[in-house]
DNA sequence: GCGCACAATATTGTATACAATTAGGTCATA
DNA sequence: TATGACCTAATTGTATACAATATTGTGCGC
């Protein structure tokens, strides 16, 4: 099995060389809940991993500050990016306000070929979960609403959708109150017929309700989870 | 006169003590039309010019690409990017998709002080115009919408916005046919009347046909005028 | 004269070295 | 013992030097 990258997954926000194997890979492992809000993202340590000088690696935590999901604080250092609860509104907020016509647009554009990648989308998660991979599973996850935005052929919202889709994941690594994700896999099935359909109104509708019913699993007005380093938590 | 910078107009974008000079003002030549899609920011002619090092100067052409206002070509330079007629398309989808909402909800939380700021805004906007600093003008008509995305209180959208009028100014610079920007003066005005009564569906309103308006304004389905280096173009 | 290969130049990509700043610890002192 | 200043170590910010790549100019052969 590979160690971290398995597939370019997100949209390659044309970036260098090299760096761009950083930012995938940390991109991955922040997805996957390995890497969690807060996580101080030294340089050194860093250009020891990948083994590639501290040029690069600033370079890819720049990129990756540019998403949001890591935080430069000056002369102090990268830290994985810890929305706070009104961010995390926000940030979801903006999901229901692109989203829904997004998916839209996209139901109405959808080939049998888009169906079909989404089913095996789908597939991939489930077996995922099935075999205990949950960080692997919640990034896929995340990565069908990105597929479905493509899908609607607006590169523009699609990039702002990529953007929302990864700062939901901080948000759920910190506010994640409730123990399953089996109604996402309903919903998103449930998406995916409308999609067949091609029932823009439905798939609308859908995925309003998915993403009414992501946030009620969130626990906000609430203090973060202790997540980051203990030093960090106590210093606020 | 300051020669550059008058003030530090947009969010800015958490970027570094230096750079975040050389950030604003390029961006601000940009926005004011100085700066045309397609002219190529090369390196040691901007570490020459800022008196800052290459190191810098990397850092901000980079920041500045993450918000699309230039394009990296690796090995090739920095390009103030020129957005295709399609990516045109999709920025006003965009705008269309957000800006109403944005403008409704702004128009309940307005204060008066909020108000003020606006015709504050538009009256510099006129006065720039009266000038002759048409650069200028455009740069603070743009920079009402932010204010007013600003004002709705949702930072992550206003952020979506930012990045959509700092593009839009890119495609008005490539693809305006219309002479006068006269409409854009008086569906400013209206907004900050729909505003003052509070009045969030008119605003709305206001807005979806203020953006048409400029998209009515705009030359697309055409090739884009010759503003880069004459290569560029004729290379395609 | 035209086209192609090759060399020279210029520009960007990367690594390393040095400066600046911050964090942590130690010691003196109240 | 608690507190504060100061000093040391570690980490980031910046500049410069070198390597890699692309562009441009030149000359040779056809």
């Amino acid at each position: 099995m590979t160690r971290f990258v398995d597939k370019p997954d997100f949209i390659q926000p044309a970036v260098n060389g090299p760096s761009a194997h950083l930012v995938a890979s940390l991109s991955q492992a922040i997805h996957e809940h390995r890497l969690l809000p807060g996580t101080k993202l030294g340089e050194d340590e860093l250009s020891e991993i990948y083994n590639v000088s501290r040029t690069v690696v600033r370079s890819a935590l720049q990129a990756l500050s540019h998403v949001e999901l890591v935080e430069l604080k000056r002369n102090r250092g990268a830290f994985v990016s810890q929305p706070t609860v009104r961010e995390a509104r926000e940030v979801f907020e903006a999901r229901a306000l692109l989203e829904p016509r997004t998916a839209h647009s996209a139901a109405e554009r959808m080939t049998p070929e888009d169906v079909a990648r989404l089913e095996a989308h789908i597939a991939a998660e489930h077996e995922a979960l099935a075999e205990g991979e949950v960080g692997k599973a919640l990034r896929l996850s995340g990565h069908f609403h990105i597929e479905v935005s493509r899908i609607a052929d607006q590169s523009t919202i699609a990039g702002f959708i990529e953007r929302l889709v990864a700062r939901s994941s901080l948000i759920i690594a910190l506010y994640w109150k409730r123990q399953s994700a089996l109604c996402e896999k309903h919903a998103h099935h449930a998406l995916v017929d409308a999609f067949r359909r091609g029932d823009g109104q439905d798939a609308e509708e859908l995925m309003k309700s998915h993403l009414l019913d992501i946030v009620s699993g969130l626990d906000l007005s609430e203090t973060p989870k202790p997540t980051g380093s203990l030093k960090e938590i106590l210093k606020g």
